[in-house]
DNA sequence: GTCTATATTACGATAGAC
DNA sequence: GTCTATCGTAATATAGAC
């Protein structure tokens, strides 16, 4: 879009850094000194871009939820069976997990310490409802197989996706390829054992 | 074993205290004034029985070790066709994550900061291994699904069964019931997609 | 926009009385 | 075995020069 290099750091060119060391080295066991490093340039410095670090970890999670949230609305998700919808969701939620992976991964692993990360936690939740929608709604169609209960299916597909964050890591050159392979495999180990055949 | 109840704390009835805090606040998160205040003592006298916060670490961890890798040991996972074997130790894996919930999910949860935590994850990657080397036999052996690699199934695997300590609670009475539906499920969603049929 | 210097608070850990 | 008091360090954040 805009240009790539920049020599002064941006809120999100600075968010990016942040992130990183975030995950790294967790949330709480960040200091603004490990940022500075990080960044290259001194504490007192990121206080001119963002308020605190509770900012950053604001930022980056909003970031994360946009692009969950963002899979309710597209079309693959609310046209269809309840079936079909659940599949292109969870083939989604891997891929915008991978597309958005430290920002997904931040909002994954925050505690509820302060009341940004309770926020967090909160539409985290929300998003997973609508998803627990989907999946009761197949099994009131007959499509999901009917020894495992719903709620503990819900909550062990979405922790098969999101453990893709502690193990995926991006790729250099070709944006595709790889990630629809991880995808596929998602859907695949998932629905092979969700779906009614 | 010995009595139950005690006026005074002994490094273990310590460790049961302060690893429910470091799973609610996490490890970071969590500094000795909280946990002098959720055992009901003072800063100094958590001392007389521990080194220190990272020993606390320590012990918690190699408890959860110790149920894992004792997993490996049993019966179920030496003997047989390697898919049942991986089969027995998915459900134990489940069982043993469940039964010693707070120290697995310690475990589960470290960053690599210090060298406890690095010692932790070095040894949780020996464990993966040798469950990574059952299924690259079961596949060997064509009991596995060809279309999704054998390495990305470990992981999805693995994502699935640890991602019990994001939401499972242990409940009061009696021990057996629920622990046997949540592990029956997780084999159930995770082998009809893995196993050819 | 970035720096050095510093205010202020919180942390992990220890000393020594009881 | 537990306490109060405190040490030394590291944390978040601000002030003010350039």
């Amino acid at each position: 879009m805009t240009m790539a290099k920049r020599d002064t750091y941006t809120p999100e060119s600075l968010l990016a850094v942040a992130v990183e060391v975030f995950n790294e080295r967790g949330y709480d066991g960040t200091s603004m000194e490990h940022l500075s490093r990080a960044a290259g340039i001194s504490k007192s410095s990121i206080y001119h871009h963002v308020r605190g670090k509770e900012e950053l970890l604001r930022l980056a999670i909003a970031r994360a939820l946009d692009g969950l949230f963002g899979i309710l609305e597209e079309q693959g998700a609310g046209e269809g069976r309840a079936i079909d919808r659940l599949e292109y969701v969870t083939r989604r939620t891997a891929e915008v997990l991978m597309a958005e992976l430290p920002y997904v991964t931040l909002l994954l692993r925050v505690r509820g310490n302060t009341g940004t990360e309770r926020w967090a936690m909160a539409r985290r939740r929300e998003f997973d409802q609508q998803v627990a929608e989907l999946l009761a709604q197949a099994a009131a169609d007959g499509d999901l197989r009917g020894d495992v209960d719903v709620r503990l299916a819900t909550r062990l597909l979405f922790g098969m996706i999101n453990s893709i964050v502690e193990w995926y890591r991006p790729h250099g050159g070709h944006s595709h390829g790889r990630d629809e392979d991880v995808a596929d495999g998602v859907v695949r180990m998932a629905f092979a054992g969700l779906r009614t055949t």
